[in-house]
DNA sequence: ACCATTAGTGAACGCAACGTTCACTATCTA
DNA sequence: TAGATAGTGAACGTTGCGTTCACTAATGGT
């Protein structure tokens, strides 16, 4: 062994420590119930730790759920079948959504006020998926099942803003039944040349 | 005088100055800052009282809300211009939003889980602004803008669920320009019979 | 190889709000 | 007019907050 497990760790090393006991706290017990004193415990750290660091729960959680990101980003590749290219991106988003980071979105948007900066974490967030969508739409626009005039932002974002709306107002992510009925009566007919 | 001003009032009458006093608190600290010894106050009541009627914050934010929804009931009648009309909703419940309503709703999702039935208070908010935006589809179909097929509950929410998305995760709710984007890029296209 | 510096620990603290209880009192009803 | 019913307000124990402090483990410069 190099490093010898010191028994009291710091800086970056017990920082990740900290980051992974919040994402499986908040998988655990959801954001509502989120206690600063469980995560510390978890993490085998003093709550000064915490407090150190970050000064609230949310800012703890945005660093959390953004580091997790750095880590994992979203990796895809369109194949040029839109509609399954978008249905595989909105069932990724589903699982997310079941995980950390959805409870980690709640929590964000129960606290958020017109003032507070949500930015980063929405940025953060939005950011890739429209990404996404955007590759997959012009795949498809190179195929000519997309007409140019859907590439914009708004429309890119779409399909995830509807994924986060069910997601946010009834508690958990959209079922396969959701995703096609979205698909199906909402964004393709409103991308595709034809085909209404 | 009949009723004398008694100075300690129970029942229903009780029950509506507590009600009055949550929206009042709602709108001035917002969910996130609600305190129930704050409305007992304000309603000059006793927490006891709270308590009596209803288990935590939430239920009583939710009849708070149900409450003031069963005496405001959103009216609108359809002109036929459906982009016009559908515009006049959704500037509706932008205003809706920023009062108490709005911050009843981002608590609510924040306190919400897969398993707590958040059915009761959502579908109190969507079922009306479903009936209406119906309406206005109706009376689209019958002059002939709006495409039958257009008539599903989906497409009917797209533009609620829309301006919903928009308030909870930027906080405030959605501003003109993002409603005539909304209108002009998603909405309309997906409903009128040509217009692409 | 040592020791000053830096960083983390864990217990304790005061505080605020929770949700409950209780003795008291105002209002209603028979 | 005498119960019965319903509300008050103060007090209570509890929980989690965010902070402080004496102590201790790791680190890095000389």
């Amino acid at each position: 062994m190099t490093e010898s497990t010191p028994s009291r760790r710091r800086g970056d090393d017990l920082e990740h420590a900290i980051f992974e006991a919040t994402l499986e706290e908040l998988a655990e017990v959801g954001y509502a119930n989120l206690r600063m004193e469980s995560i510390a415990a978890r993490a085998r750290a003093g709550k000064a730790s915490l407090y150190k660091r970050w000064p609230s729960r949310a800012h703890l959680v945005r660093a959390a759920v953004r580091h997790r990101g750095a880590t994992s980003e979203m990796l895809f590749e369109p194949t040029g079948a839109v509609r399954a290219d978008l249905e595989r991106v909105m069932h990724r988003i589903a699982e997310v959504q079941a995980g950390p980071d959805g409870e980690a979105v709640r929590g964000y948007v129960g606290e958020l006020t017109a003032s507070s900066d949500g930015e980063e974490l929405r940025d953060d967030i939005e950011r890739p998926r429209v990404r996404i969508v955007t590759a997959i739409f012009e795949a498809g626009i190179k195929a000519g099942a997309v007409r140019p005039e859907a590439l914009t932002p708004r429309i890119a974002n779409l399909a995830p803003s509807l994924m986060t709306h069910y997601f946010l107002t009834r508690g958990e992510p959209a079922p396969p039944e959701v995703i096609d009925e979205i698909l199906d009566l909402v964004v393709m007919p409103l991308i595709t040349e034809t085909g209404r």
